[in-house]
DNA sequence: AGCAAGTATGCAAGCGCGTGCAAAGTGACC
DNA sequence: GGTCACTTTGCACGCGCTTGCATACTTGCT
């Protein structure tokens, strides 16, 4: 009798589908190997990973101790479908050519990891908007989407906010709506940027402006030409780029090089660096004495002494961890969620007092 | 009769979960939607969506047109429950810091999502092994493991190709095991660098080392002293470096000089970069007149005017293609699964005859 | 000891989709 | 018209986990 209860317990305990199923080797773990060995239901061993659940603290500790010795952890995916929070954040971006995204990239999965959540990656092909890629998102059951800057339609981002996720954008606003998001002060830096030239003897200054339709360039652009009213200064010239690129900065610089200035302001660390290469190996001027420079992003090859940029600096860091802070503000909260933070000046030699040349 | 039927019919036809399900404004729409709508089961939608299945042309393109129309695409996550494939792959890498890294991976995500895939992000902290990231890659269901420039123990790559999933490593090899690996020609590389050393007249060559431990450096060096010996020309001097960065490459250079070399090897592009900076700024010597430079990788900047740094190329458009191809090697295949590129020479300006100061 | 209030557990029905199997439909051929 | 072979469809169950509800168990108090 015994030996047939026994028999009986562990031959139709389960039924495992055997066509499916046959690797035991390393085989995944489920809820129901950890409950079987216990002799609990799967629903304590849920219960157990869960912090809020209805459960006594004996139970968890040998559920978890249990788990731990077996190399068992909830099947994230399986356990989406039914809570509908996958722990997986969407990080949407264009490209990784800006040392600058690559640097928000490795920051933000990193800090996505340590509150929980993995990235998934979304590259956008050249051309391709925001916007028409979301539905494929949906597919993921992703719980947020960081958008780094890229722009998306305020329409879009209204349905997906109602349907339940986040949408955050970084590095962008939404100027009409109140779509979360995270920035640096772009027009302060700019002005920083005005008022540094300024101090140091410079007369004719010039900005190297990034993608038109951006509100980060048009924000850095405003600032500029605002603090260059208020110090009553006019500008030198102005020239517009497609791409933020390295060879943008350096066709920027060649561009405005009639204007004779004698101080550039490019909208981001990477044309700077193009800018400088321009002025000083095809323009055969010197940086800083003929020409001062100034970026913005205060990427890691700005600190590389051949460059050694004047630009401003971002807190980066802080960034991401406002952005990952956002993740979990709750849904109907009242608090502004369009997070703007302070930037600072780093000089460096790209920006030098006139006096030697003066 | 009629009237009772038709409620009865549309009043228990499901039973949603009202407790769960209130937002009907942009509702994400689930097969049962579209089955409803076409007065189908959801089990056609399913096949629908499914290539192999059987359901007739006629029905397929009905519920296709009908998904379309709504705006429907299967739920990735839910199907991946049944079939154990989420059409995620994971990338994991240590930091993108070099710009090589962040090129890889932004042409790997772009191809992986052409071929119908998406990555999730694994960054690792420094010093963080992947062995021990494994495991959290198996509660997300991911078809397979892409480890860029990380090691991996033959044990953990065993386990997991067990488990049907697939590990493949990107510029890195297990040389005792059969990993699925793509890599560039590392050896090729090193002895193209002293071919074109010694063709431009250069007679004390050194080599600055990447980190001892990865396969990709030790093939470099490998190659690099072997193509020395062969051509009878002695190793001026060596040096290593824990990181690989930037740093790493400027002290190296200044660590080499007391050996004084005409000619530097630098492991990859940054630390050749940074190395052009120490032997410039530091060093008060002139590349390439009095030291040739050449690094690895073919980074963008390597390009840029003030470095023009003469480097080996490694085809990464077809490597990545590679590795993702080799995504689809069916299980058992014999095929030999660790593919080499071969790699090329880009002489640039960091490279010059002797001629003028010879 | 007995009972109420509270806590711990198990049960079963989902989450959205895939798929083996049986039922229904189609067409060809005699 | 009937039969057979074949295709198309629906049913129902399962993937691994969560969770409302009912039941079983504690505990404290009279």
């Amino acid at each position: 009798m015994v030996i047939a209860i026994g028999i009986t317990h562990s031959a139709n305990h389960r039924k495992p589908n055997m066509a499916n199923a046959p690797r035991d080797a390393t085989r995944i773990l489920r809820a129901r190997d950890v409950a079987d060995l216990l002799g609990v239901s799967t629903s304590m061993i849920s219960r157990a990973f869960n912090p809020q659940a209805s459960i006594s603290p004996a139970m968890r500790k040998r559920i978890m101790e249990a788990a731990e010795a077996l190399g068992y952890r909830p099947n994230v995916i399986a356990s989406s479908l039914s809570t509908r929070r996958s722990k997986i954040v969407a990080v949407i971006l264009g490209t990784l050519e800006n040392p600058f995204y690559a640097q928000v990239l490795e920051r933000l999965s990193r800090e996505l990891q340590g509150a929980g959540y993995q990235s998934l990656l979304f590259n956008l092909a050249p051309g391709q908007d925001v916007d028409s890629q979301l539905p494929y998102l949906l597919q993921y059951n992703v719980d947020a989407v960081i958008i780094v800057s890229a722009s998306i339609s305020s329409g879009i981002a209204n349905d997906w906010t109602n349907s339940g996720r986040k949408v955050i954008l970084f590095n962008r606003t939404l100027p009409n709506m109140p779509v979360p998001s995270v920035c640096c002060d772009n027009q302060q830096g700019a002005r920083l940027a005005v008022d540094h030239f300024v101090a140091t003897g410079r007369e004719r200054l010039a900005f190297a402006a990034g993608r038109r339709d951006t509100s980060t360039n048009a924000e850095r652009e405003l600032g500029f030409l605002a603090r260059l009213a208020e110090v009553g200064t006019k500008l030198a010239a102005k020239v517009d780029n497609p791409h933020c690129s390295f060879r943008d900065g350096y066709n920027a610089a060649l561009k405005l090089a009639p204007a004779q200035p004698d101080a550039i302001f490019f909208a981001n660390d990477v044309m700077a660096l193009g800018g400088v290469e321009a002025i000083e190996k095809e323009l055969k001027l010197r940086v800083p004495e003929d020409i001062a420079v100034i970026g913005f992003d205060d990427i890691p090859m700005a600190a590389w002494p051949t460059y050694s940029l004047t630009t401003i600096h971002p807190p980066l860091d802080e960034m991401v961890a406002s952005a990952v802070k956002l993740l979990s503000v709750p849904e109907g909260s009242t608090e502004d969620t369009r997070i703007i933070h302070p930037v600072t000046l780093v000089v460096r030699d790209s920006t030098q007092p006139r006096e030697i040349t003066g």
